[in-house]
DNA sequence: TATACAATTGAGAAACTTTCTCAATTAGAG
DNA sequence: CTCTAATTGAGAAAGTTTCTCAATTGTATA
């Protein structure tokens, strides 16, 4: 059977909300784990099929939100077209996505925490979430 | 026929970047200009049948495609979905979306102007553009 | 104002993406 | 080990977006 890093910890993820810790799930969050680079669900069908031969694409499709709920993995938006996923960073951060390769960087800061209380007050819009994404091109794709 | 305002202005733009000035496309502007909050393609759709009744959807999405060519439109993402457009803001402005009556309100300050340097000597990463949104209650929806 | 031409349009087909259905399988509690 | 409910695979169905092509239309030029 295939496992991740830190197996207990994601398992006990599922379990406290009720999901179950399938091959298939596990199988998703490694591809995405593996990669740190944002996929799309034709890609991730793909590399989940090298482990699990017999995945189907609906599978994938419940997994990532699945994955998506716990807080596990992000849907994300490139610049042309939508849905894909990656790994979510820990605590409040934003991805940096290289336009010619796909990988993401992080970067610790958030410009809108700070912001966000002189934007409410502003325009007396309750803010409550934002997005944001960088797009750039990535020390190697220079090269 | 149909005119928006500003229409010599507008014109002109679709004219300096050879394209032509035709009612579909002028209604689809309309249709964004006159409700200053993120439609769907369908939604954008039934609007302009509205003046232009044999208005087919293809060209409701070749419209989109010319008027974000021409900087007049934005295609953005909601938080669940995909594909919406909003007319364009004036200079470089990020909106604020209110998650319950989709209104969009903008604000002038763009945190990452100032950041983006900042951020390109920490990570080496050239940052080329920036994606953001803020979601929030407007003060209408919050009464 | 009339003419010619290339861009644009509408309609439906086609391609692609996402969700749904259901019988078979499987993870996990007891 | 057994039982049960959740999950899965497969394909159908629904939904979205793009493509094709003949007919139409905006506009440059005369």
């Amino acid at each position: 059977m295939f496992t991740v890093e830190n197996s207990k910890e994601i398992k006990s993820m599922f379990h406290d909300k009720g999901f179950k810790c399938t091959p298939q799930r596990l199988a998703v969050l490694k591809v995405l784990q593996d990669t740190s680079a944002y996929l799309s669900i034709n890609t991730i069908h793909l590399k989940v099929k090298e482990f699990l031969p017999d995945t189907g694409l609906a599978t994938v499709y419940r997994s990532l939100e699945t994955l998506v709920d716990l807080n596990l993995v992000v849907k994300v938006h490139l610049e042309d077209g939508c849905h894909s996923y990656v790994i979510a960073p820990e605590g409040h951060r934003h991805p940096i996505v290289c336009t010619d390769c796909n990988k993401v960087i992080e970067f610790a800061e958030c410009p809108l925490d700070d912001l966000s209380k002189q934007i409410s007050e502003d325009t007396g819009v309750q803010i409550k979430t934002h997005f944001l994404q960088l797009f750039g091109k990535c020390k190697e794709c220079q090269a």
